[in-house]
DNA sequence: CTGGATGCAAACTCTTTGCATGCAT
DNA sequence: ATGCATGCAAAGAGTTTGCATCCAG
């Protein structure tokens, strides 16, 4: 895609929220959607050094958290800052709460049979599927209601 | 579950693969059984404290990796040290490596609305489903048979 | 002009590593 | 007796915060 387009679009989504367009966030944002796909903020400030020579890595994790407020990237999922261990080794799936941070159970029988085998046929050796179901926990909903 | 049936179940298995049964290990299994299901490695530590006030935190990674591998407790997933960001933000889902770390794109259709509807039943506002499949990659597959 | 965005440095959290001691085998 | 497991300290990676400067509006 073009950058002037690029640029455009995001220039109305900032516009539209009131946020400002700098070329930091232009020049990030062409490089979200011409490089990889998947990358994390060192790959993505290494990237811009070229044209942006000064960018640092603060800049670039609020870009990238600004971008993911407005819906142009995403985060791929995680457990947060702190790895979680779970003392349940069956298969089984997990909600996590975007408030607290807690980790709970998912009660429900998923077929995950075709996932794996849609991943064996893209040659890859899937030995593991988790779904994770990210929301807000009822503790939580609860205290906003308030 | 009584401490010495886990206890000798634990011990069962590290003799299985010729391991060494101490008392950091025995206790971290009994709590890591009885105490909440999903815990911090830091949380573990804390609870670890009334019966090993000497224990470390180093020596509980290295045990919860030990369990990982033995199977007794399994990690909640996430996408490895370095969050990763994904220029995608229509609903999919990805493969991630566990020989190279990368992440992927799994190209499936996957029917989620029966996991969110069971976890609004549980009281949970459920705005995200992701599904990730852990394994390896064509790749490092390819290397390693090498 | 004015306040939000940036760059720099430093702090912070989580995790891993190095090495001497101790204990399970 | 042997060597793996432990504890301590320190290093390391990734991310966030504080603050002065700068620039988009």
């Amino acid at each position: 895609m073009d950058a002037n387009v690029l640029d455009a679009e995001l220039t109305a989504v900032l516009h539209g929220r009131g946020q400002r367009v700098t070329p930091q966030r232009l020049i990030l944002h062409r490089l979200l959607r011409a490089g990889p796909q998947h990358l994390t903020a060192e790959e993505l400030l290494g990237r811009s050094r070229a044209q942006l020579p000064n960018v640092s890595l603060p800049t670039v994790y609020a870009t990238l958290d600004l971008f993911e407020e407005l819906g142009v990237i995403r985060r791929v999922p995680g457990t947060g800052p702190a790895q979680v261990y779970d003392s349940r080794t069956d298969g089984h799936h997990h909600l996590r709460c975007m408030r607290c941070g807690g980790v709970g159970d998912l009660e429900a029988d998923v077929d995950l049979g075709g996932i794996a085998g849609a991943a064996r046929e893209q040659g890859f050796v899937a030995e593991r599927v988790d779904v994770t179901v990210s929301g807000v926990c009822p503790a939580c909903a609860r205290d906003s209601a308030s």
